[in-house]
DNA sequence: CGGAGTGCCTGACGGC
DNA sequence: TGCCGTCAGGCACTCC
């Protein structure tokens, strides 16, 4: 399921590939997924990807975006025309356009040569959670999901121009957002408004590395524990992003390409795994409606 | 404030 | 083989 690692290697690939490409006409197969006026992004040109969180904003050069928020099981895939050569996952994806294949974005540009390039940006959904809004650039810090987004984990200089001081998550932000909180640890670590970016996974397995009890109080953490939960989120997420991703359900990058992360999971998935440290059993419980791994021995 | 429950949706899975 | 019930899960929303 896209975090902040996954979502932010679809927006490096976006980046990559459709920047400065127009949009010659959009397919909507499904409309219940997209909102807004699609006549005001066609002819437009993209001009910068950014991401808020598990969000994307797809900046045009009319001062119109294109939000995204992929959700469980949404994919962005784009894909050349004239570039044979496919690199799209066969077991996650398949062909494309598919069944799950809800919104098409044809493009076009120019090459080198002066030659007229069509390519295709995919949005497929399994579950039809995700959404796409179309909305001036100026209104996409106003969507509540963006709004109320809390800072972000800082996860390594490549990322991105969007960060701005009140966006990132300092230890000393990260202290002050634990303090009095009753709420359990993990739950606390998932809830975008309070930090942005972190799942399911990359929460599994951040307390793991901190070495703490999901189940705890976020409030009960001493100042070593929440200092080592802080270093510990950053590590999860840089090697999530390393790996581009974990694609142990239906993620892929904007080429179609599956991540590696799930292959380096500490404890998340670990149903009869045994825990990676201490060679003890994992447990599995449910915090906050969530499946949630841990090693009772190795996690206090 | 926290916590629990519901809805959205479909593939996977267990039971028979 | 296939039908049926159950479940996962990000997020919004309601209710207690």
């Amino acid at each position: 399921m896209p975090e902040l690692p996954e979502v932010e290697t679809i927006r490096l690939g976006l980046e990559e590939h459709i920047v400065g490409k127009k949009i010659v006409s959009v397919e909507v197969r499904l409309k219940k997924i997209i909102s807004g006026d699609i006549a005001k992004i066609t002819g437009a040109k993209f001009k910068k990807i950014r991401r808020f969180g598990k969000a994307l904003s797809l900046d045009l050069d009319n001062n119109y975006s294109i939000a995204i928020h992929v959700k469980m099981t949404g994919q962005l895939i784009w894909e050349s025309d004239e570039i044979k050569v496919s690199r799209v996952s066969k077991v996650l994806v398949g062909e494309l356009p598919n069944k799950f294949t809800h919104v098409i974005f044809k493009l076009k540009n120019q090459n080198l040569k002066g030659k007229t390039e069509n390519s295709f940006l995919f949005y497929n959904d399994i579950r039809q959670f995700g959404w796409i809004k179309i909305l001036s650039t100026s209104d996409v810090e106003k969507l509540p999901f963006v709004s109320e987004l809390g800072p972000e984990p800082s996860v390594g200089d490549r990322v991105r121009d969007r960060v701005r001081d009140r966006e990132t998550l300092t230890l000393k932000k990260f202290q002050q957002i634990l303090k009095n909180k009753s709420t359990k640890i993990k739950v606390l670590l998932m809830d975008q408004k309070r930090i942005g970016g972190v799942g399911n996974i990359y929460a599994n397995d951040a307390l793991f590395l901190a070495g703490i009890d999901p189940r705890r109080q976020a409030k009960s953490l001493s100042t070593n524990e929440t200092r080592r939960l802080y270093q510990s989120i950053e590590e999860v997420l840089k090697q999530g992003l390393k790996y581009g991703g974990s694609s142990e359900f239906t993620y892929v990058n904007a080429l179609g390409e599956t991540g590696e992360y799930q292959k380096h999971f500490l404890v998340y998935g670990f149903y009869k795994k045994p825990c990676s440290r201490c060679g003890g059993k994992v447990l599995t419980i449910k915090l906050g409606g969530r499946g949630t791994f841990f090693c009772p021995h190795c996690q206090n």
